[in-house]
DNA sequence: TTAATAATAATTGTATACAATTACACAAAA
DNA sequence: TTTTGTGTAATTGTATACAATTATTATTAA
């Protein structure tokens, strides 16, 4: 038996649409759900013990955002991955972090120095530590605050639709490369320097810069791993 | 009485959805739907006679294109315009623009240079006839052209949604500033001859001025219309 | 055995009923 | 008159029934 609303404790109108949606996306990030692997509306409808409606919206929603693919006969399926779209997105995203870092660097304030500054220095301790994880995590918190500097809703909200299907490429990774740890820090360092010296076009390089020598890291670690699943096939 | 599937004569799946997307898309482009104006799914199903299922789903892609806003009570309006806004999107349009023809360059062929000559020919007839409707035409024309040629489909897919929002903001403009066309006829060509000479630098280099010099122009357009209904509301 | 075809099952698309929320009009009280 | 509250209408959210399509299996003919 299905309860009528059973998300209805919440505040907002529709989280049982948004619901599915995060914890979706979350499995394709994931990797749970694996590229290719087809997706039925009513085997999550039966998991979560909702009807087909909500799920059907949340679906749509991640097929226009492209993580999932909706094949010729109607039937979806977790998107397949490729070197050739990572590149793709890797040179859209160096584009608008440029962008955005750029028009952060404008509207910075004395505050939004200090915590970039905080994040810097997260950032320097854990490559230090050969914390890769916490690189990836605090890169990402600086990443997102000069998001929110920035002011930039649309490019931003591109950028996070990027981000999100890069977050799934990074899991094919567990390459602990530590070199690219340490060197992404130095990265960040700099840039935090330029924002300082409120140079922005200096700021807008090297961001672009660096999103490149990430992609570089990023294309090395998805051929092993595509590498390694077409080995897996053959000896399957 | 509502018929069971009136759309069942198109080939492809769910063409219902696809065609109320259209439909109502095109409706706020070309402003027959008005910025702020209140969307209510009931009218939409009773009018195009089908049931609210496609077209909430229609409607949530809008949303997510954000031509669209949802309020916090859950109703749903054409989105407002801002300057601000038109100002990010040409930004942002600017550097993908510039990605695109760059990576045209060094793909395009000799009939994709043929193709991209007419069409720089159709251009600097219109704007030498002052017929500004086909300068756009054969402009956007041009454009997706180079689209086509990068193979870019991630940029490509931001930037058509990009385009359908600038659409939106041109209908604004009715000034026939027939300067602004025979510059940007100019600058079309300057772009097809540093295509020809397969300088993907200098393409993209002048492709991202192109883009800025429009903004400008759309810019001034903008104002004059906001400025307008701002009076005709002083009136009313 | 293989290929073609028909019958059946599984899946998605649409319509509709109902639930939950919000807006609105109207009445009552200050 | 203004404000507050209450009932009603309007709107969106969800569940479900059914229609249309596609996939799968079974069957039959070659």
């Amino acid at each position: 038996m299905i309860m009528k609303n059973p998300f209805q404790h919440a505040n907002r109108r529709s989280s049982t649409k948004d619901f599915v949606y995060f914890e979706i996306k979350q499995r394709i990030i994931e990797g749970i759900l694996e590229p290719n692997e087809s997706i039925s509306e009513e085997n999550i409808a039966t998991e979560l013990n909702i009807s087909r409606t909500p799920i059907r919206e949340a679906l749509q929603r991640l097929e226009i955002e492209e993580l999932i693919t909706r094949l010729p006969n109607g039937r979806l399926q977790v998107s397949p991955i490729s070197i050739r779209e990572v590149e793709e997105i890797y040179n859209v995203r160096s584009l608008l972090e440029g962008l955005v870092a750029r028009e952060a660097t404008l509207k910075a304030n004395e505050n939004d120095l200090k915590k970039l500054n905080q994040f810097t220095q997260l950032i320097l301790e854990a490559s230090e530590n050969d914390i890769r994880d916490d690189v990836v995590f605090y890169g990402n918190e600086m990443h997102s605050y000069l998001y929110q500097i920035s002011g930039n809703k649309n490019a931003v909200k591109i950028l996070n639709q990027l981000n999100d299907h890069i977050s799934r490429y990074r899991r094919l990774g567990p390459t602990k490369n530590n070199e690219r740890s340490k060197k992404a820090a130095q990265e960040h360092m700099e840039i935090y320097e330029a924002l300082v010296k409120k140079d922005p076009e200096k700021v807008e390089m090297l961001m672009r810069a660096h999103i490149h020598n990430s992609l570089e890291a990023a294309i090395d670690s998805i051929k092993k791993h595509l590498q390694k699943s077409i080995e897996l096939e053959g000896n399957g």
